[in-house]
DNA sequence: CTCATTGCAAAGGATTTGCACTAAT
DNA sequence: ATTAGTGCAAATCCTTTGCAATGAG
């Protein structure tokens, strides 16, 4: 039984055939340990940091896989490169992006989520993810 | 008094000191008059089919002082390139993307609006704008 | 006439890919 | 030993930019 988010991406590796290789192994570490919306920059950077090798190629490659194991979700926020974040079962949340500092904040909201169930529901539409992003001024940079 | 989009486009770049060219006429009434969710690509095709000229690098400056005069608002739909859409006031709406044959419908929920206020609120958030996009398979793609 | 806008082609950033080499099983 | 994965560099896709030529006012 796996222990943690890597374990599990580990087992489904296992699963599905795929090799279990040093880069994967770290790579999904980062994204599983750390705390935000990485960008592959941002996880180049932190490899550099941990020394540890792992051409972009590899990261590019691996966040699809780690794509299509459902552990990992990607989100673009308006900008030209996209960010990845742990996809924590049951935590399915939404993001507030302030235009003007880049934080992202994250927040949860069943009754919205009701709703688009019913929504898709009148267009017999089945839903596999959606994305709410809601954009504008924190309240940091709203005051200033 | 404007009389459509593309008139109150004209004005808005009059107001505002820019050069109401040819180009930014005519790729302003295809987007104001044509329905659906325009690549770049799309407009380059319409603009060849009416035999008007216009470069891409005209395209798509024109569609930033649109997308500034807040008359066109542009989105991803999970794709690598923007898709554009005429901003008709008090009609903002949210989208179904279909991942199998890529249909986008609209729908529109003053619930779910009146509750992102609710969410930005209690963040102290000041939202400028918001993009809710639901993906899965329309009912065409659903039953086959 | 003046200066913003255009068109072209070249540059740019993010991501993907081909291929010889390396490493997991 | 076999074959998938890696790393590199080149390619690709979408978009942006520099600059000389053009056209709107």
């Amino acid at each position: 039984m796996p222990e943690d988010l890597t374990d599990t991406f580990i087992k489904f590796l296992r699963d599905e055939g795929y090799l279990v290789t040093r880069q994967r192994r770290r790579i999904a570490e980062i994204i599983f340990t750390t705390v935000g919306h990485l960008s592959v920059e941002d996880i180049q950077n932190i490899l550099r940091q941990r020394k540890i090798s792992a051409s972009i190629a590899s990261i590019y490659r691996t966040l699809d896989v780690l794509i299509k194991s459902g552990l990992v979700v990607q989100h673009r926020f308006g900008k030209r490169f996209k960010r990845f974040e742990a996809a924590r079962q049951d935590q399915h949340h939404d993001h507030l992006i302030c235009n003007n500092c880049g934080k992202v904040m994250e927040f949860k909201n069943d009754t919205i989520e009701e709703l688009q169930r019913q929504v898709a529901k009148e267009h017999s539409f089945v839903i596999t993810n959606h994305k709410l992003d809601i954009y504008g001024h924190c309240s940091k940079c709203a005051t200033n």
